[in-house]
DNA sequence: ATATGTATATCGTGACACGATATTGCTCAT
DNA sequence: ATGAGCAATATCGTGTCACGATATACATAT
């Protein structure tokens, strides 16, 4: 029993840091049920999200998608033949550069995925001060990072 | 050829979102890559923080884990398996009560989350604008986040 | 002391991301 | 133009990991 009431102690950065991946993976969470109820794999409503979300003007291809997504090209290939499949997304040759696949959001994806951006764009709201909070108290730590001691 | 520059566009939530979630993807997999570079498997970097960050008082349970890791109790359980398995964790079982396990990072691990916890501060401080950023678009378009029509 | 609940553990299954490799189409130097 | 090299996508086999269902051990209330 006799300790500290709350030591801040030297791992405060540790604390802060356990702390933003928390509130981080609780969104995460969220955004993967969300995605569930409404009828996606959570990939595929990424997915979905990086092709409607892309500029007008930019060639939306299976490496963009990739590249958005963190994945490798095999794997975007992958989850792009699963959204096809489920009628959620387009692939159709591009007419330029024939190795191209260029990818467009079905309406039923875009239906979906409307849906859905309400709901994530409240949760963010809620969400967003915790996170910029402890955003804000890791660069105030960031120099004393130094003194991270093996106790 | 004839577009506008940057159609703002009504999916405009669309854009500030697929931007957030990208610039979030591109941060995990900064720490996914720095948890394996440091000998992890991401998850156990986590799993790690977690214990490592949690409050003196509380005992750390693999039930605690779980929920701050978003996962299910046997996930847990198996993922702290392999931490203990590499040295990384310990778990010896309650005193008070003989169901449950206490977790503790081994001088070994907190060596190795000391490390990652010095190149997250400095990611996250270079992360952090572009994120916040992003939240604000977010929090002030929100509202007239009802006009998301599916064309 | 039994019943109900709680914490952890085990086992089989499925989804998915990956590495390695293949295929097709572009591009550029000569 | 044409063959060599490069770029974009596709295929296949593999391994990891999270999960649901279930089991076990312990606690607590009546």
């Amino acid at each position: 029993m006799g300790n500290q009431p709350a030591t801040p102690g030297p791992d405060l950065l540790l604390k802060t840091l356990a702390e933003f991946r928390y509130e981080l993976r609780r969104f995460l969470l969220f955004s993967e049920c969300a995605a569930l109820e409404a009828g996606l794999q959570p990939q595929q409503h990424q997915l979905l999200l990086q092709v409607a979300g892309a500029p007008e003007n930019m060639a939306v291809t299976i490496a963009y998608a990739a590249e958005r997504l963190g994945l490798k090209h095999n794997s975007a290939v992958e989850l792009v033949d699963r959204s096809v499949r489920e009628g959620l997304l387009e692939r159709t040759a591009d007419v330029n550069d024939k190795r191209r696949a260029i990818l467009r959001v079905t309406r039923k994806g875009k239906l979906v995925l409307g849906r859905l951006a309400g709901s994530h764009a409240e949760e963010l709201n809620e969400l967003a001060p915790r996170l910029t909070g402890a955003l804000k108290h890791i660069s105030f730590n960031a120099h004393r990072s130094n003194n991270v001691e093996a106790r």
